[in-house]
DNA sequence: CTGAAAGCGCTTACAG
DNA sequence: CTGAAAGCGCTTACAG
C-alpha cells in the first residue's frame, strides 16, 4: 500500500484552532456554526486537501448511501439500459451504484449478493437467476435491507419488483406474424428454468388455456405462452417441433437452435425470439444460411435492440422499456431506504410493437 | 431507516463466551485461534447470522477492495465490454466494481470521482473526457491513489494506460477502401476536443506528414490522422469537404453527418467511421437513404460490433479488444493496488481489421 | 454557538 | 493461544 497522506477532520481542526466536533459539523454540514469558523474552516480545508471519508461516517450514521446491482450480463443491451436506468436516478440522489454480474448461475449470485451486503449497501436492485430457489434472498428480505427484483419475480418473496408484460407482449408479436397469414412459425426461447411437468405437458396445457401467467415465472417462458396463446386465439395447432428451447442464455446456443429450425425441409416461414440474445444467434444463423428477410423468412424478436432500426428490411420487435425499468426499479428502492413502509408493489411496464420490414405477407 | 438487526462481533464473543479479539480473528481469519475454539466461534456466528462489516475493516486496514470507473456511457457496447472485462478481474480478486457514467462532461466526470474517493476505493479506471484539462486527476495522482487511464491517455500525467492503436488501425481501415479502388471515402469522426489550429490546418499538417500521433490525441483524432495516412501512402488528395466532425459522441449527431454526405451530388463511394457510435448513426443514414451496402456505398467502421458480423452483408470492421482492454486495464490497476512501484506503463493493443462484405470494388 | 466524551464495528499491537 | 486496550475517522448526544 503506498501511503496516502490522509488529512483527516482532527488535522483541519487543530489546524483551524476549533475542536473535532466543531470542524466536523462545518465541513459535513450538520449541526451549527458560526459563520466566521464555518469560513475558518472551510478555508484550512481546502488548503490541506481535505476529503471527507464516507467510511467512516457511514459506519456511524449506518447508510453507505450505495446500492448494489446483481445483473445477469452487463455486457448485453438489455442490462446495459436498465443499469443506465438505475445509475440516472442513483446519481440525482447522490448514490454510488456497486454492479456485478450472475451470468445467470446461482452460486455467482450468492456469492455477488455477500459481497455486496458486507460493502453494507442501503438496497439492493437484483435480477434473480433462479425464480424458485431463492432462501438467500428471502434471508436477505428478513433482514429488512430493500429489495427490488428487476425482469423477474421470486415466488413466494413479498418485495417490490419491476416487470415486463412478457405473455401479452409475445402474444401481440405472434399474432402479428399469424395476422400475415404464417402458420408455421418457430420460436427460440431460453426456457431453461423447466416448468414442472416438462415442456410437452406445458404446451398442452397452455394450448388447452390451463396455463395461467404468473408473475414468478420465468420470462422466456412467459412469451412461450405468448406464442401459445396467440395460436390458441387463432384457432391455430401448435407443432412443438418447432419450439426451440436454448437450454441458457446464450447466442451460441440460440444459433444452433435456429440453424436446425431452418435445415429442415418443412422450415417454418417465421420465427419469434424471446429475447435480444436469442435474436443475436437467430439472425447470424439466417445470415450464415443466405436466407433473405422478409423473403424467405419473417422475423420478430422480443426486445427492441439498437441494430434493428437500421438492419435492412428493419427488423419487427416488441419493445420493453428497459431505461425505464430500470429507473423505476432505483426509485422504487430509493423510497424504501428513504424509509417508505408503503405495501410491497409490483410495476408491470408495457411493451410496444415495432412495426418494421422483417415480416412478409402469406 | 428500517431497524436491521446488526449482529456484530461484539454479540458473537460474548455468546461464544470469548473476547471480542478471539471472536475477530477467527471471523475475520487472521491471527491464531485454536481449532476449538474456531468451531464455537463458527458456529455461533452461523446460528446469529453473523455478517461482517467491511466498512469497519476497511476503516481500520485502510483498503475496501473496492475500484472506482468512469466510464463515457456503460450503454455502449465500447463501455460495456471493457466494464465486463474489468468486472472479471476484479471478481478473481474479491474486488467490488463502483461504477459511474461521465457522459464525456467534465463537470460529470469531476463529481464522479468525487463521489468514488468518498467511498474510499483503493484505485480508478477512468476514460477521461478532456485529454488536456485533467488537473483534478493530477491532484488524485498525487495523493498516491492507483489510477489506469483507459482508451486516452492525458498529456503529462504519468499513470499506467491502456489504449488500442488508433491511427494504424484507422490507416488499416481506409487502405482497405482505397485498394478497393475507392477515392472519395467520406469520415465521420467525433472531433470534440479541437486539435490546436483546428481541422483545417490539422488536415493539412496531417496530409504533410507533420502530425505524429501522440498518446494524449484523442481517438478519433487519431483515428482522423490514420485516414488522412492511408491517402498520403496512396498519393491521393484530401477532399475536407468529405470530412465529417459530429462534434459530439453521439449517433444522432453522425447520422446528421452521414445524410448530408450522402444527399450530395458527387457523394462519396465509400464511408469510414471512428466508432461504434458514429457507425450506427451512419447505418441509419444509409438505411433511411434507401441505399444499399456495398452496392450503393461502402462501409468500413472502427470498433467491430456484434450486429457487423449478422446485418447482411456483413459490415467490415477494425476491432479492438474491448474486452481484454477493460481486464488489462483491471490487472494493471490490482497490482498497483498491492503495491507495485514499477516503472509506469502504457499498454497499446493492437486492433484487427476484419473482412465482412461492406466493401465493393470499384 | 462550541467542546469533551463516547461510540460505530471492527483490527492491531502488546501482554500474558 | 487468548484478552484488555487503543484506535481507524468520523457523528452524536450532552453540557456549557
Amino acid at each position: 500500500m503506498a501511503t496516502r497522506s490522509k488529512v483527516t477532520i482532527a488535522d483541519v481542526a487543530q489546524a483551524a484552532g476549533v475542536s473535532t466536533a466543531t470542524a466536523g459539523r462545518v465541513l459535513g454540514s450538520y449541526g451549527y456554526a458560526a459563520k466566521s469558523t464555518r469560513d475558518q474552516v472551510t478555508a484550512v480545508a481546502r488548503k490541506l486537501g481535505y476529503r471527507p471519508n464516507g467510511l467512516a461516517r457511514s459506519l456511524i450514521t449506518g447508510e453507505t448511501r450505495t446500492i448494489g446491482v446483481v445483473a445477469g450480463d452487463i455486457r448485453t443491451q438489455f442490462y446495459a439500459s436498465i443499469l443506465r436506468g438505475i445509475s440516472d436516478v442513483a446519481d440525482e440522489h447522490g448514490f454510488g451504484l456497486l454492479i456485478t454480474n450472475s451470468d445467470e448461475r446461482l452460486d455467482h449470485e450468492m456469492r455477488a449478493l455477500d459481497l455486496l451486503m458486507e460493502k453494507q449497501v442501503d438496497g439492493l436492485i437484483v435480477s434473480p437467476c433462479d425464480t424458485r430457489k431463492a432462501r438467500h434472498l428471502h434471508r436477505i428480505s428478513e433482514t429488512q435491507l430493500p429489495i427490488v427484483l428487476i425482469d423477474r419475480a421470486v415466488e413466494g418473496l413479498a418485495v417490490d419488483q419491476v416487470t415486463a408484460l412478457n405473455a401479452e407482449g409475445a402474444e401481440a408479436a405472434v399474432g402479428e406474424l399469424i395476422r400475415a397469414g404464417h402458420t408455421r412459425i418457430g420460436v427460440v426461447a431460453e426456457l431453461l428454468e423447466p416448468e414442472p411437468g416438462g415442456i410437452e405437458r406445458f404446451i398442452e396445457d397452455a394450448h388447452a388455456g390451463l396455463v395461467r401467467t404468473a408473475k414468478s415465472m420465468y420470462p422466456s417462458w412467459q412469451r412461450l405462452l405468448g406464442y401459445i396463446n396467440a395460436h390458441r386465439a387463432a384457432g391455430l395447432a401448435i407443432d412443438s417441433s418447432l419450439i426451440r428451447p436454448a437450454g441458457s442464455y446464450s447466442s451460441e446456443a440460440a444459433h444452433r437452435e435456429a440453424r436446425d429450425l431452418l435445415s429442415h425441409a418443412e422450415r417454418p416461414s417465421a420465427l419469434f425470439t424471446t429475447d435480444g440474445t436469442m435474436s443475436e444467434g437467430v439472425m447470424r444463423a439466417i445470415a450464415e444460411a443466405g436466407l433473405v428477410i422478409p423473403r424467405d423468412v419473417s422475423l420478430v424478436g422480443f426486445d427492441d435492440l439498437d441494430w434493428m432500426a437500421f438492419t435492412p428490411p428493419g427488423i419487427s420487435a416488441i419493445s420493453q422499456p428497459r431505461y425505464a425499468m430500470g429507473a423505476a426499479a432505483a426509485r422504487m428502492l430509493l423510497d424504501r431506504v428513504a424509509g417508505s413502509t408503503a405495501p410491497t408493489s409490483g410495476l408491470t411496464m408495457t411493451p410496444e410493437f415495432i412495426k418494421r420490414g422483417s415480416i412478409a405477407r402469406r
